[in-house]
DNA sequence: TAAAAGATCCGCT
DNA sequence: GCGGATCTTTTAA
């Protein structure tokens, strides 16, 4: 398998969102072992005329991760509780990431499991962006790392899955900007969030 | 210095 | 489907 290189994120971010799903992300764990996941759903922040990126029409503390060339990481704490990953795309001094909502894990989903008690059926270790960093033990220290890079602690694959349909909605949890429809994610998948805007989404692409 | 909001999860209905 | 928990980050004064 091949890393996704600079090339990849450097894209338009909204395209970016599209082309990760059915990418496969993998973190390095103690002992040698590995958590992995396919992508099946993402969301775009595309900062510009977006009011619900971090970076709109501002550089603050967290949001100055936004800013380098694409293929960085961008982890930030929400809620009192919880950590989302995003791969920063575009290029340097572009402020805008895909945010990972969900992942259909693949390998190390012992290592998930106990991470995520709380997950009683395998769909559930991994199907928010919370929980897939619950389940893959992501928080601050995985910021601003290079995805690009093999030696990373973090690195997203190509994997060459195809046959699969990518649905559109409107993006979850946000009230400014709520009426853009930058949300992505692979029809019929079990992994991907449970939500009303799932039925009402609209079919896409067709990959082959 | 203080106050409000937030890219969520979980338990309960 | 709905509301509470919980505390960092941001913004305003």
């Amino acid at each position: 398998m091949k890393i996704l290189d600079r090339k990849f994120y450097a894209d338009d971010t909204i395209l970016t969102a599209q082309k990760l799903l059915g990418k496969l992300i993998v973190k390095n764990e103690k002992y040698g072992k590995v958590t992995s996941g396919v992508i099946v759903e993402t969301e775009a922040y595309v900062g510009q005329y977006d009011e619900a990126c971090h970076a709109f029409n501002k550089t603050t503390g967290r949001s100055r991760f936004l800013y380098p060339e694409g293929g960085v990481s961008y982890v930030y704490f929400i809620y009192g509780n919880y950590y989302c990953f995003n791969v920063v795309t575009e290029r340097e001094g572009i402020g805008a990431a895909v945010l990972i909502r969900a992942v259909e894990p693949v390998d190390g989903t012992e290592i998930m499991k106990r991470r995520r008690k709380n997950a009683a059926k395998p769909e559930d270790l991994t199907n928010g962006p919370a929980k897939f960093c619950m389940a893959f033990g992501i928080g601050r220290e995985h910021n601003q790392l290079d995805l690009t890079a093999s030696e990373s602690t973090i690195r997203i694959y190509d994997t060459g899955r195809k046959n699969f349909d990518i649905m559109q909605s409107k993006r979850i949890g946000i009230v400014k900007s709520a009426e853009l429809p930058f949300r992505y994610f692979i029809k019929d998948n079990a992994y991907v969030t449970k939500h009303k805007l799932n039925t009402n989404a609209i079919k896409l692409i067709k990959k082959i």
